[in-house]
DNA sequence: GCAAACTGCTTGTAAACTGCAAGCGGAATA
DNA sequence: TATTCCGCTTGCAGTTTACAAGCAGTTTGC
């Protein structure tokens, strides 16, 4: 792997800069879509299968995400994110109350960034080890960041 | 504009993810370069002149940058940055603070994005008021988190 | 006043990436 | 045993990226 500088920023638009890389990795975190036919069953955007499967490949070669099986299902694969993915959760907070902000964003939509990037550090822990426990096997914390996420969703439908 | 979905996160990844508009901002972000010559000559990663003047255009297309003419030089274009382009500090905080700590980041470079990342909203405030001075013609505030970051960057090569 | 250098690009060309549609081998299900 | 599920792969056309070269208008140096 040749990067093209040592600049923090610069490595991250390399890992991640592409149309696909975060929308996948958003699905994954906050949609909670663990295999490939859930990830391509409920794209938003509609992602092509290769490109699907490529991103996948590449996330794992990055470090991002790994494979495992499932006992129930010989052929089906599950998708975890690793401790690196997991911490790009201030990432996204920021980048989603960026577009909400300047970016004609759905308000359904736009609710759950808010409510995530108003809750700050405090929320962002609390997701970030709500995570571990869904892909990395740590601990059930006692608050679920994602039912919260999906509340203000819900409310935002309520009151368009 | 054709959007994919109107998710915030999908939409600012439409905007902003590709290999070099990140990279392109944090330049005229952090090392004030703000024409078309300085953004070459200083481009860490090698830009090449057709995709800068690609990059340019874009990001003049989308609402991140402005130009202006520049009085004793009827030739150069000054570049500026706009509200929502300012608005992407924390962002950039938060990517830099990541490539810093999973991806193999030079120390020095490290350095100036760690202090950016710890001095948290407080020093993206003073930030975001000097490139409002910068690049909109506020009034000059106090502080100049700029010339901060650079002594954070010079001192990292002190003590390496 | 004229040549050289500066400034902000554009143009060609090859390679890589993206996006769409179709298909495919093995596993589970009816 | 037939059908559906599952996770992809393949082919192909179009777009984007990357490198190198060149170019018109402006300013500088003498």
């Amino acid at each position: 792997m040749d990067r093209r500088s040592g600049c923090p920023i610069n490595l991250s638009v390399e890992v991640l800069g592409d149309r696909w890389s975060l929308v996948v990795l958003r699905d994954i975190m906050f949609g909670n879509f663990r295999t490939y036919g859930e990830l391509h069953a409920n794209s938003l955007e509609g992602i092509a299968t290769n490109i699907l499967a490529n991103r996948l490949k590449r996330l794992m070669e990055e470090g991002l995400v790994t494979a495992s099986a499932d006992p129930t299902h010989k052929q089906r694969t599950i998708y975890n994110l690793t401790e690196m993915a997991i911490a790009l959760v201030p990432v996204m907070a920021q980048l989603g109350a960026w577009g909400s902000r300047f970016l004609p964003a759905s308000p359904q939509l736009s609710a759950r960034a808010i409510a995530l990037a108003e809750g700050g550090p405090p929320l962002w822990d609390a997701f970030t080890a709500e995570l571990r426990y869904l892909h990395l096997g740590a601990p059930k914390p006692p608050r679920s960041v994602l039912a919260e996420l999906d509340a203000a969703y819900r409310a935002a439908g309520q009151n368009p």
